[in-house]
RNA sequence: GCCGGGGUGCCCUAGCCCGGUAGGGGGCUGGCCUGGAGAGCCAGUGGCCCAUUGGGCCGCGAGGGUUCGAAUCCCUCCCCCGGCGCCA
């Protein structure tokens, strides 16, 4: 064990049971875990010097012969079970501080609002100009609360995305997806299988075009590692296993890209490093039934493109604000009306020492919704992983970011919303044009509704 | 999946058969030397514990076992290389 908790816990315990406080999460683990690592220090000592007088009589055994040999074995053969002994407990006592450790959640950081749910996160910034429906208009003015955002009024209601993606386009099925896989699963066709292939070329585009090294990782992953990218809640909440075999379908590319440089260390002048990773995601949603039940927002299995840095710890906080100055980027482009929201503490995963949202406007929800996060998970991945900075006979953790560029799915929908004209065709953003133009069957203005189904009614 | 060979510190490599202080080279960092650089020479270059200088422990892919003592012997697993098989 080295460094980060470790250090925190002994040095100054009451950053890590302030930070717990803002989270609304108990402090007694702190307590635990110092008491434990008092007794495991004086265990490690004792066995420490039991070792060292062994090591003395087994360098003597060789030199010795008959009876003085005899009787140096018996010692070291008694010293042996002492030590075996003590080693015993010394497990079980770093064991328990361990895994105290490693459940204690990031320090957050200073700007993070407090308040124990989403309730308390805080917009900060809103882009564009959203249509709001006069039957909205009031939930739109308590999500912009503060703001003085610029809308536009309208007089027609707009279909929600997964009618309009079903019914009125009838180029998703997720009817037809659920009889076969059940519930969060789709089918698409057509157009939006263009659209999808679009939007993943044109984030990597962009993301690549700043610098990042495009990455496909494996899809699937050691729990070992994974554990190390996440914490067990989230692990178990949203991680699908093999059956039979020590492997997990990956929820984001960010969790193979970090594993990715596990037991790394890198030299000052290789930071930051910049990946964007490309990959299907598959999550379980446990514990959110009945929420977004209809329609591709909501589902087991997408495609996203990811943002991953490696940073020096000092670095890191301008890297955050980067990161989801990329994504804004891409969903201006996309001419999707959004804002920015900072996470409150109570709301933030253990990883995450601060969160910024970006959440689209959905004229038929008439409200934000979020699209993208962005996490800095300072040394919380690194500590874990062992991922290290070299700095001059020093050893740091390096920091890691991770943000989404674009998620296929959800993007999707906030297209669909947006982009819909009262005559139920779609108008296709303008920046996709270039990669849609290469495929001869891809549409490249609108999206209009098909007269029938591609599957029997 | 089967058979064979391998995994040693940041990198390469010796040691393994036959158990007894992990050796050499390269790189990097610092020092000496130099007008400056290079060469050369010296030292440092994994983790942990105690401590004032300093000392000690652990560490040879991972985990277990045998032994007074394991890089070395035994078992299980992971990964890499070669061959065979299967396969989009």
């Amino acid at each position: 064990m080295a460094w980060s908790s470790l250090k925190a816990l002994r040095e100054n315990p009451d950053l890590l049971r302030d930070s717990l406080k803002k989270r609304y999460k108990p402090t007694k683990l702190v307590d635990r875990a110092l008491e434990l690592d008092i007794r495991w220090r004086e265990a490690i000592t004792r066995i420490n010097k039991l070792r060292e007088r062994r090591n003395e009589i087994n360098k003597e055994i060789p030199k010795s012969k008959n009876e003085e040999r005899e009787k140096l074995i018996d010692e070291s053969k008694g010293l042996g079970i002492k030590i075996k002994n003590l080693e015993n407990t010394m497990k079980t006592l770093s064991e328990e501080r361990d895994r105290i450790l490693a459940s204690l959640p990031s320090i957050i950081h200073e700007s993070v609002p407090e308040g124990p749910d989403e309730t308390y996160n805080v917009p900060i910034r809103f882009w564009g100009i959203p249509k709001v429906l006069r039957s909205k208009l009031d939930k739109f003015r308590e999500e912009t609360k503060g703001f003085d955002v610029e809308h536009m009024i309208l007089d027609w209601e707009p279909k929600g995305h997964a009618d309009q993606l079903e019914i009125i386009l009838r180029q998703g099925d997720t009817i037809k997806a659920a009889d076969l896989s059940g519930k969060r699963f789709f089918y698409l066709f057509k157009d939006i299988v263009w659209l999808e292939h679009a939007l993943i070329m044109f984030a990597l585009d962009h993301i690549t075009s700043k610098g990042f090294i495009p990455v496909i990782p494996p899809y699937m992953l050691r729990r070992k590692y994974y554990l190390g990218v996440t914490d067990l809640e989230t692990f178990e909440d949203s991680i699908y296993k093999i059956e039979g075999e020590d492997l997990y379908l990956i929820a984001t590319s960010e969790h193979p890209l970090i594993a990715m440089h596990a037991g790394d260390t890198f030299r000052e002048e290789e930071l930051p490093r910049l990946y964007v990773g490309v990959s299907p995601c598959f999550r379980k949603e446990a514990g959110t039934h009945g929420k977004d039940t209809k329609g591709i927002f909501r589902v087991h299995q997408f495609n996203k493109v990811e943002q991953v840095v490696y940073s020096k710890p000092e670095e890191s906080w301008e890297w955050h604000e980067r990161l989801i100055k990329n994504a804004e980027e891409l969903y201006q482009a996309l001419e999707i009306p959004y804002r920015i929201v900072n996470i409150a503490a109570g709301d933030l995963g253990a990883p995450a020492a601060k969160k910024y949202d970006l959440e689209a406007w959905f004229p038929a929800q008439g409200r934000y919704r979020e699209l993208v996060s962005c996490s800095n998970c300072v040394d919380w991945q690194s500590y874990r992983l062992r991922i290290k900075l070299d700095r001059k006979g020093r050893r740091e953790f390096v920091h890691t970011l991770n943000s989404t560029a674009l998620a296929t799915t959800r993007t999707i929908c906030a297209i669909l919303e947006n982009h819909q004209r009262e005559d139920g065709t779609v108008k296709i953003p303008k920046i996709l044009r270039k990669y849609l133009k290469i495929f001869e069957a891809a549409p490249k203005e609108e999206i209009i509704p098909l007269k029938e189904k591609p599957l029997k009614e």
